[in-house]
DNA sequence: CGGTCACTTGATCGTCTTCAATACCAGTGG
DNA sequence: CCACTGGTATTGAAGACGATCAAGTGACCG
């Protein structure tokens, strides 16, 4: 539960020649779909943009009018109810492909959490690009069948596990997809702030902060600073992740 | 959390001769992506199968080597935690699609609440079946968007609302798609037992049938029988859903 | 009828929340 | 260099919501 910051500033959108085919993202995105040789018709429609710390870029009810796909930063897409009460359903990395729904509006919304580089493309391009890359269509179906099961994973962490599952299971999931960018396998930074991980995590502020102590008291991990955490205990954490503790 | 029934006992299957022209689940199902001039083809890697009550026909952890279409009853998705804590993930009736997924086992468990039957088929066959028929692909990312969004609003629901939330969210759900095959708009019945519903909403049965109660004596529904509901305010229960009590 | 099973209801308990105070840290300006 | 500020994180004490434990009710069925 969080206050929200205010309204899309426009971003400041510039013009790029072939930058899809240098982009950082690619490899790891559902671009990868599209062969080398054609990438100039994913340049012609892609449009590169940043979102600064605290812009929301896309915003639940909002007509869905374009895709994105992060380039670099991390961004949280979560739901709101009327008196505030938040649920992030989720942080996307670069890779990261955002604005899924058949729907006509924006099922969530997404801020930057640090600074964010993305690509935007129209919906509407998107789809006649997919008729002629039926491959990118299966990609996209990977993603959403990938995604589907993550969102199992959380129903069951959200329904049933207890905060120190809950918080083993978030910590291990960041040492998985963070070893690809770290040095050290069992320390790695969290860019997202407490508050963060408890609206994703169905908990308050104070019960993350306690838990992430008391799993520090108990040489499970250490803290060097608020938003770094080292894992002491990789075993011990998973199994407490998935309930055997 | 609930005692498990025992292994899945193989059901009965019976070749059909063009089964899916006449089925149910047609009109309702990612099918209607292949044109009714090409239905034998789907028929030939078909097999229609029936599900007893309480017979779980998908194991989470298994090889995925199907998918899965319901032609009627209802079925229930769920996780397990190794010490018997269970999240149900969904439940399933008509033309409800199972089994999509990227990795090589099953992601949940699936259970048959009633008798139910459905079509299997196997991976192998679909893919190249979907390879001659793109819109059927189309489809497939249509149905995932759409359960990842409703995903997210059980995040929501899990992560954030109170019980009475939990409850009016979930008999809005149920009111909501039992229209379809309903004659009465606010009168339904209540496939799954109490405790399908405490495991579906995060809960435990002996609140879900208090919350109930409570919500009866306040005159938000009537409960005829156990497997019954009636609503008598849905307006209302549809603000309540939403977080405005 | 007696037995089983699901559901309901009641009393107590515990985990996580809420409310409140304090600590920490980076940035700013005296 | 240090005081001041705003934001974030930590820690403590009290409270609440839902869980747990336990008993009671009702329906169905042999």
């Amino acid at each position: 539960m969080l206050a929200l910051s205010t309204r899309p500033v426009v971003l400041d959108p510039h013009a790029t020649v072939n930058a899809c085919a240098s982009c950082d993202a690619r490899p790891h995105s559902v671009c990868n779909a599209i062969p080398d040789s054609d990438l100039a018709r994913l340049t012609a429609i892609a449009t590169v943009t940043h979102a600064q710390p605290g812009t929301t870029f896309i915003q639940e009810g909002d007509p869905a009018t374009h895709f994105f796909n992060i380039s670099s930063g991390t961004v949280r897409m979560y739901k709101l109810l009327p008196d505030g009460r938040r649920q992030i359903t989720g942080f996307a990395g670069v890779g990261h492909f955002l604005g899924l729904a058949v729907s006509e509006t924006y099922a969530f919304s997404a801020e930057a959490i640090d600074t964010v580089r993305f690509c935007r493309f129209s919906r509407a391009r998107v789809r006649t690009l997919l008729d002629d890359y039926p491959k990118m269509e299966k990609r996209l179906l990977e993603v959403a069948s990938t995604e589907l099961v993550a969102a199992q994973d959380q129903m069951l962490l959200l329904g049933r596990k207890t905060a120190r599952e809950r918080l083993a299971s978030f910590l291990m999931m960041q040492a998985r997809q963070g070893v690809m960018c770290q040095t050290s396998r069992t320390r790695f930074p969290l860019p997202m702030s407490r508050g963060d991980i408890a609206d994703y995590l169905g908990l308050t502020i104070e019960t993350v902060s306690r838990t992430f102590t008391k799993l520090r008291a108990e040489g499970f991990i250490d803290i060097p600073s608020a938003s770094e955490i080292t894992i002491r205990a990789p075993v011990a954490l998973e199994g407490m992740a998935s309930g055997l503790s």
